[in-house]
DNA sequence: ATTCTTATTGATCAAGTGATCAACAATCTC
DNA sequence: GAGATTGTTGATCACTTGATCAATAAGAAT
């Protein structure tokens, strides 16, 4: 690839640290966090393994900062999805359409190689914990408005968008590592919505239907 | 540990293999699947790690055995907690009691493991579908028995246990990974599972509530 | 054009992984 | 008890991992 292209340019140490992560990424979206290595990245940059070594305190933390900047990515692109729709009912119903999407397997399996790999790397884990936290504000806070305009209706918008998150996230889980099949998991996610929100039958099928 | 008791004790290869599996299972319910390495079990038998290859093909088929064997295990398990149970209501309250409850991180992160480590262990990522089969396999007869004694009402058994179970296993995920808060969970896990089998509100509810 | 700063490299280390194989020795068989 | 069987070992290989550091050279400063 880039190996060859531009040999031996020298680069300052910010565009360089782009590089590494953006390698790091692209790396984790294709093979997962356990494919970051010294060498992986190195080799796509197109570099010595000890040129990422020196900018990275360690592979540790470079693992950690890659989840974290595609999940946060993955949020920051939802929440623009979200951004034109008129009512939290419709935002809701674009949020489980997107969040079930099978586009999504990629970072499926990434949140999957985190939790597994979290317990062996602590910096790993702790972003974890921070990106749960942020997914789970993120919802909590489109709830909010959605109970402030007065479609929906919950006693508890904190550990429903826990709640939430966890049902996707096994769906999700499920699908990606053996049935893809998300027609039937749509509709009982919009259903469960529906229910502990206090929306009437079907008011989340309507929207944002694919063809 | 045993590894000075019984020392240079010669055994038949039955045996061999029983302790080596054995030893594997414990490591993985405390370490991990991904801590089940030819030395680690060695050392745990109290052997040379060359036995412990002997013995196996490859550490790929043991971790995919191990997991195997610990998931059919689960299964066993719980299967035999439903036998006393008169109706399928009964039943299906004291499964999702069961199956998220608190005691069942270790398997939760067994399975999270598997997940992850089966993209790169084409073994383990085999036994991974067989155990996912065989778990929806036991719940989809769960609800077949309930729905003949017309407790239960599905048109779809198969994708239904397959959605149930991947609500339990994005809680449990959640829950292991980061917030064990079970209380929340298993009443949204009933309050799902009756309206999906179109049961009364509370059914699952009343039935072998813990103290 | 020369000097200076520093991004970059090559070589190398220590640790850990799965796997192999001739040699040993514990146990069984006769 | 002598011999055959085979469970078991020690040594070792090839490979991958993260990490370090003196030495180099690219680009800026003068």
């Amino acid at each position: 690839m880039s190996t060859l292209s531009a040999r031996n340019r020298r680069k300052a140490p910010a565009e360089r640290v782009t590089e590494i992560a953006l390698a790091a990424r692209q790396i984790a979206l294709t093979d997962g966090l356990a494919a970051i290595t010294v060498r992986a990245v190195a080799s796509r940059v197109g570099v010595t393994p000890a040129l990422v070594a020196h900018y990275q305190p360690s592979m540790n933390v470079l693992v950690a900062a890659t989840f974290g900047a595609i999940v946060a990515a993955e949020i920051d692109e939802v929440a623009a999805e979200l951004g034109p729709c008129q009512t939290s009912v419709d935002a809701l119903g674009v949020l489980i359409d997107t969040l079930l999407g099978p586009e999504r397997s990629a970072v499926t399996e990434i949140w999957l190689d985190a939790w597994s790999l979290g317990r062996r790397n602590p910096a790993l884990a702790a972003e974890v914990g921070r990106q749960m936290d942020a997914w789970q504000g993120f919802l909590v806070a489109q709830l909010r408005v959605g109970v402030a305009r007065g479609e929906f209706v919950t006693d508890d918008a904190p550990a429903l968008a826990w709640q939430l998150l966890g049902i996707i996230d096994g769906l999700n889980a499920h699908a990606t590592v053996r049935y893809g099949d998300a027609r039937t998991q749509r509709p009982l996610m919009r259903t469960i919505a529906e229910h502990e929100l206090a929306l009437p039958a079907g008011a989340l099928s309507g929207a944002a239907a694919a063809p």
